[in-house]
RNA sequence: GUGGGCGUAGCUCAGUUGGUUAGAGCGCCGGAUUGUGAUUCCGGAGGUCGCGGGUUCGACCCCCGUCGCCCACCCCA
């Protein structure tokens, strides 16, 4: 059977199914550079691991909105369970927190490395199974919470060596929508304003007339005068929370956070790079306050994280109230990116000692040797079977290795290992326990 | 979903207007003093040319279908 063959060839296909990948050794090795990264950060900031089960009942994720996300769930039925891959990680977070909520100490800042699943069509930096790197914060309501993420989220750019300028943040926050239209259709029906923030993030995608068409339909979910459609798309157009001033309210609490989160932004050091965009919503139902995505200042790629407020989410799930606030970080765009400016390390297997029986006879030694230098912490790789010298040399130079340790029957009846440094081309001989000769 | 491009050795690719044993580089294996690696030299293995069907005396090449990958648009985070 053929790499290629389809459906048409007969038996398995040797693919991965589409949208998902396999991860080889030199493959794993860029992943795992890429979430120690992510991890060292976290700790670096305080945050503490986590993890849930990459399957869920599909009922912690159908949320009603219109969004995307839940229409492209990988659900599936079995037995008497609807059960999903999680297309994020919040709603898992989200019960983690809420089966522990009399039991933990707030604000609690958590951090997970979770591999998500959508059932999507695919384009360059998207795929169906993608590892995202989450940060929240959970019991702080105050913008001290977002300041330190999107610190956190900076610091793991740097980590990564992109320069300062190569990667921005839109900020906006939805609190500010959410005032403008609190005397309006707000006042009768607060739960349209999840919807209505879905529609408007469609704004770049479909134009500004189809999201008044989408907002003021009849038939729709929203229902906004088009007066208060206008108004809405009006502000969509603020680039500075000056111009945004203009529309809000007096005594504006959306406006004096967003004031205060860029004092904090400013004492971070990337308050430059975080402009405010009004236009920025984000698909997700859930948000209730700030919000951000990060893209690459070329803005040839998809947004490389996003993430904001979500303080409704735990009562929504059954739980009592507690303010959030977190970010997804996928691996896919950033992957990219990296590779666009060859940033991406090389990375080799880092073995430190082979270590080689010529025979049969020095087995036995040679496993006694290498349990030695593995004992002591050395990357040891064991010859196995029969090879010959020049091979095992070969590929212990190919392997980073910096020693060989060879054992043949001369050595084997002195007792004596004989150990070749690779760099310097010189061999002298040890005991096998490891004492010089 | 629409349009375009591409599927030839493990990898990157070449393959003349359809013509007989399908090539290169890298990699891999073996050899050049039986236990000494990055260079060099010599040799070798490995492909039903993505898959299926059709046209033809003859198909890697032309036609149809199909699967997969890439790009753009559409859609959407």
């Amino acid at each position: 059977m053929s790499k290629g063959s389809g459906k048409q060839g007969g038996g398995a296909s040797l693919q991965p199914p589409r949208g998902t990948r396999d991860f080889y050794p030199e493959d794993m090795r860029r992943r795992s550079w890429l979430f120690e990264r992510f991890r060292e950060i976290a700790l670096r900031f305080g945050f503490e691991e986590v993890d849930a089960p990459m399957v869920e009942h599909a009922e912690l994720f159908t949320r009603k909105a219109g969004e995307e996300i839940v229409e492209q769930l990988y659900h599936f039925e079995l037995h008497d369970r609807h059960l999903a891959l999680r297309p994020e990680f919040t709603p898992s977070l989200a019960r983690l927190v809420i089966a522990r909520q009399g039991a933990l100490r707030f604000p609690i800042r958590w951090f997970a490395i979770a591999q998500n699943w959508r059932y999507e069509r695919m384009t360059r930096g998207r795929r169906r199974e993608h590892y995202q790197w989450n940060m929240d914060v959970w019991g702080e309501p105050g913008v001290e919470a977002e300041a330190e993420l999107l610190g956190a989220m900076f610091a793991a750019l740097d980590g990564l060596g992109l320069a300062r300028g190569q990667v921005k943040v839109r900020l906006n926050s939805r609190g500010l929508l959410e005032e403008s239209l609190r005397g309006g259709v707000l006042a009768d029906r607060p739960e349209v304003f999840a919807p209505l923030c879905v529609v408007i993030d469609k704004i770049d995608k479909i134009g500004a007339e189809a999201v008044t068409d989408l907002l003021c339909s009849a038939d729709g979910e929203v229902r906004l005068t088009s007066g208060e459609a206008e108004r809405v798309i009006e502000m969509l157009g603020a680039r500075s929370l000056d111009e945004a001033a203009r529309f809000t309210t007096p005594g504006s609490q959306a406006l004096a956070d967003l004031r205060t989160l860029y004092d904090l932004l400013d004492a971070y050091g990337i308050a430059d790079q975080v402009p405010f965009d009004a236009s920025v919503v984000r698909g997700l139902a859930y948000y209730t306050g700030v919000v951000f995505e990060a893209f690459d200042a070329q803005g040839s790629l998809r947004a490389i994280a996003g993430g904001g407020r979500y303080d409704r989410l735990a009562e929504t799930l059954g739980g009592r109230p507690v303010p959030a606030v977190g970010f997804g970080f996928g691996d896919a765009v950033i992957g990219e990116l990296l590779a666009d400016e060859g940033l991406w390390p090389e990375l080799g297997r880092e073995i430190q000692d082979v270590v080689h029986a010529f025979g049969p006879e020095e087995k036995t030694a040679a496993i006694r040797v290498a349990t030695r230098l593995r004992e002591q912490g050395r990357r040891v790789e064991l010859t196995l079977g029969q090879s010959k010298l020049k091979r095992v040399l070969g590929d212990a130079d190919k392997a980073g290795a910096e020693r060989v340790f060879l054992i043949g029957e001369d050595e084997r009846r002195r007792g004596v290992v004989t150990v070749r440094d690779l760099a310097r081309q010189t061999e002298h001989e040890e005991s096998l326990d490891g004492g010089s000769r």
